[in-house]
DNA sequence: ATGAAAGCGCTAACAT
DNA sequence: ATGTTAGCGCTTTCAT
């Protein structure tokens, strides 16, 4: 049987009232009877039940965080990010997995609701309308989503997008293609707007494929399309499709990136594991786990209000680039010199 | 302001009690007071405040997964596994990284005591004399580690790495490599002991590259000293160092399987994602970390007791063949007609 | 600065 | 079959 806190008060030769105190507003108890008792409550290993103190606070110490598959990498890093933040903060961090699926989503944030007192829902599912009827019960943070009046961490995946197509461009790149995500993924339509508004400053002729899910296989199956496009490079909706792409095209034997150049999206660890190495936008998911862990706890001290300025945090995605990305063949071709004659007979 | 079992109980005109009973023991109110309780309790939205029932039951509800990586693929399979069993049971789960380290993971046993009914500690790091201690509070699962006396589920991986040892025998080859995960995990001490059983039988011979960490640097750092030892197949820890070994190779322009073959271990998604797909020992994670919530969970009704057979439960591992295995290259050459007479020269 | 006492929402005896 | 009541362990007025 766990020491309560009758116990430590009994020993201490003190109150249950001063024991709470000692450890809830240490600066109203004197300080010598604050050692004592937790001199005491140290030795019979006494720790505060959060059960009973969530029953009067209202608080339970525990935070949910939401995301749409448990195997998609992107969300480790987000994971470990909110973790660790919210452990430095004394909360619990309850993981669940929303399958992909608008329904399931809901299901646990009602089964949810009660045990926790906020929730990070990551690259939600849920459609706008029903997002913004959430608040105040439960108190929520978004993860790459936008909602107005709910607070937010985006990752600014059309700022990453602009700066992988002009990569391509400045290898000379002119046509290229873009395997789409979800067509409905708030981020899909982030990212395909970066496209878009690079295409246009770098005179890039984009060809979208598409829509697909954001897997492996997805990748697998547009490679073929991709390739009879006949553009020489392919941005992803995410690294997950990219590889999905390098290992077709493995299969079929063409050269990455020699005769195709490849960028992913999102930078998980798996992209620097593949051969080629992925070239990437990298997006800081810890970091992103680690802010909306962050809002969350300080509008819990907060009475329910709309999101401030504050709670929206923007963070940059830079391109990492690796071995998938190179001049366009033609090109390629035409910087080597012995090969220069061949050129312009083609 | 929820309701709470008082609106419940006012608005459907019984006691408190009822309205208790009808939730926790239906069988014991005549059915049509069930009924209007439970119409409006639907109505008012009410649910059973947790903290509250936890106080009075001792049980929370929760229950804890540890593993120590979140990282590392293989987990995300049990998550997943434990994850949905549990969320059946109406069980939430509350997941934590042990970053690898026995202190850590200590410290997080240590927060979740009182969260939750019970753990799943996978693939701990802490020494089996303080895993002896652990029981009986909280309730603890083991899942590939076994101490005795205490609930596991393990992956007989000895078995797995057995059929790997012979697929390779098979093949033709007759020297082997084995890099080896970390000297004191439990896992790599089964694997090892499946591989020198297979050794013997086979008339295999091993050479032991190592121990590494698991992870995918170990294996680019690998796989020079793998070839250096003149061996025609390489087994690996886990996937993650295979694929660690096949990035290294490509970058050096050995031929995978043709030049060397490379199995790995665990079958994570990864493992099917590489070029040459990787012939790996299928570790069923999903079904493992379904198996120890359901162990936990039946451990938690029954009173305190040592782990009795049913509380251990072995999952089968099993070779999956993909494109990173073939005969050695002497033989390939040999079955080859055109060569014969190089060969005999060699 | 400390103590006494009233609950937080619920379940589990114990009555009826 | 249902109601009454005493807490579960804790925080928080309100007194002292």
């Amino acid at each position: 049987m766990p020491a309560t806190i009758h116990d430590v008060a009994a020993r201490a030769g003190v109150s249950v009232a001063t024991v709470s105190r000692s450890f809830t507003a240490p600066q109203t108890v004197r300080e010598s009877t604050r050692a004592s008792v937790l001199a005491v409550a140290t030795a019979l290993g006494y720790q505060p039940n959060r059960a009973a103190r969530g029953l009067i606070t209202g608080r339970t110490g525990n935070v949910g965080v939401i995301v749409p598959d448990l195997g998609n990498p992107y969300f480790h890093g987000v994971l470990e990010g909110a973790q660790s933040w919210a452990r430095a903060a004394d909360y619990a961090v309850f993981v669940a997995d929303g399958q992909e699926s608008a329904a399931e989503e809901e299901a646990l944030i009602a089964a949810m609701g009660k045990q926790v007192d906020g929730i990070v829902l990551c690259s939600s599912r849920l459609p706008p309308a029903r997002l913004a009827t959430l608040e105040p019960e439960p108190t929520v943070v978004l993860l790459n989503r936008r909602v107005p009046g709910l607070p937010a961490v985006v990752i600014d995946s059309a700022g990453g997008m602009r700066q992988a197509a002009g990569h391509l461009a400045q290898l000379g790149h002119t046509r290229v293609a873009f395997v789409s995500g979800p067509r409905h993924s708030w981020s899909n339509q982030q990212r395909l707007r970066g496209l878009r508004a690079a295409a246009r400053s770098h005179d890039l002729e984009v060809v979208t494929i598409g829509p697909v899910q954001p897997q492996f296989d997805s990748g697998v199956q547009a490679a073929e399309p991709v390739l009879r496009t006949g553009v020489t490079a392919v941005l992803a909706y995410n690294d997950l499709v990219a590889v999905g792409i390098l290992s077709r095209l493995a299969e079929l034997d063409v050269a990455v990136p020699a005769q195709l150049s490849v960028i992913g999206f999102d930078d998980i660890p798996l992209a620097a594991m593949v051969t080629p190495a992925l070239t990437s936008v990298s997006a800081p998911t810890a970091l992103a786990g680690k802010a909306a862990i962050d809002i969350l706890l300080t509008r819990l001290g907060r009475p329910a209000s709309p999101a401030r300025a504050h709670d929206i945090r923007r963070l940059p995605a830079t391109l990492v680039r690796r071995g998938s990305t190179a001049p366009p063949a033609a090109l390629a071709s035409a910087a080597a010199p012995v090969r220069a004659g061949t050129l312009n007979r083609a």
